[in-house]
DNA sequence: GCGACAG
DNA sequence: ATCTTGTCGC
């Protein structure tokens, strides 16, 4: 699973990139049921701005008993600066040079960020999955320019994420206390409450999942801790990449 | 112009 | 993301 990823000179034409990729996206569940037998993968990135040096992990894990299964790691230069909307450029060149040297590609990737909320509709997560063709879905920690009522104080409880600068239908006259109305915009993801009493998470659809199974999912990877499991590897790892690539620069050096 | 802004 | 010790609490 090689794939060459060549980084837009302008944000002009990241952003023309991220219109005409959109189109591939699927919403449909053709992924692997919560629960089901299967592997997940959990990706992240690490970053040494004074080196400009972005060390990337992927970890899978199976999905039913949440042992970690493999794990892989790829370092390089970093490639695109951050722009909120834009952060897919910045992270996808490493992460799929680490997905790509995993022996066997997972049956679902977890990333850290968004897919589906974000404001072109076009988040990490799929941008991910249709680079890939893997399913994906968008785990965040917090909610960006999005909003949201506080869900309920359980595990599992969740309340919709919205675009609250979408002006979507007019419900009724114009209330004068716009309030309201910050709740009732496009719903793009889903604030989930992972565990009880802890702030939640902000799960969005990446490819080939459905929000509903996105957040199934999320559950089933987050019994213990407020995030993923797959999220949690894959931190750990890419941080520890990174020290040893800035240890060794050259030992183990990735293009 | 000002403030906000996934990682 | 990253800079950073101890500390309050289950």
């Amino acid at each position: 699973m090689h794939l060459h990823h060549t980084t837009p000179a302008t944000e002009d034409e990241a952003i023309a990139r991220q219109l005409t990729l959109r189109e591939r996206v699927s919403h449909e569940d053709s992924g692997p049921a919560p629960g089901a037998p299967a592997t997940v993968a959990g990706v992240d990135v690490a970053y040494d701005d004074e080196r400009g040096i972005v060390a990337a992990a992927a970890v899978t894990l199976d999905a039913r008993t949440l042992e970690v299964r493999e794990r892989a790691t790829a370092t390089g230069p970093v490639a695109f600066p951050y722009r909120p909307g834009l952060l897919a450029y910045r992270e996808l060149p490493a992460v799929l040079d680490a997905l790509g040297r995993l022996a066997t590609p997972p049956d679902l990737v977890v990333c850290d960020g968004y897919g589906t909320a974000h404001p072109r509709r076009f988040g990490l997560a799929a941008h991910l999955g249709v680079l890939t063709g893997l399913p994906a879905i968008g785990v965040a920690k917090n909610p960006f320019t999005f909003r949201h009522r506080p869900p309920g104080p359980e595990r599992g409880a969740w309340s919709p994420l919205v675009d609250a600068e979408d002006p979507q239908e007019a419900d009724g006259p114009a209330d004068a206390h716009g309030t309201e109305r910050a709740f009732h915009g496009e719903e793009v993801g889903r604030a989930l409450r992972t565990q009880p009493g802890v702030k939640p998470v902000y799960v969005s659809t990446g490819h080939r999942v459905s929000l509903p199974t996105a957040c199934a999912h999320v559950l089933n990877l987050a019994r213990r801790y407020r995030l993923p499991e797959t999220t949690r590897a894959a931190d750990q790892l890419c941080r520890a990449a990174l020290k040893a690539a800035t240890a060794h620069p050259g030992g183990a050096s990735q293009r």
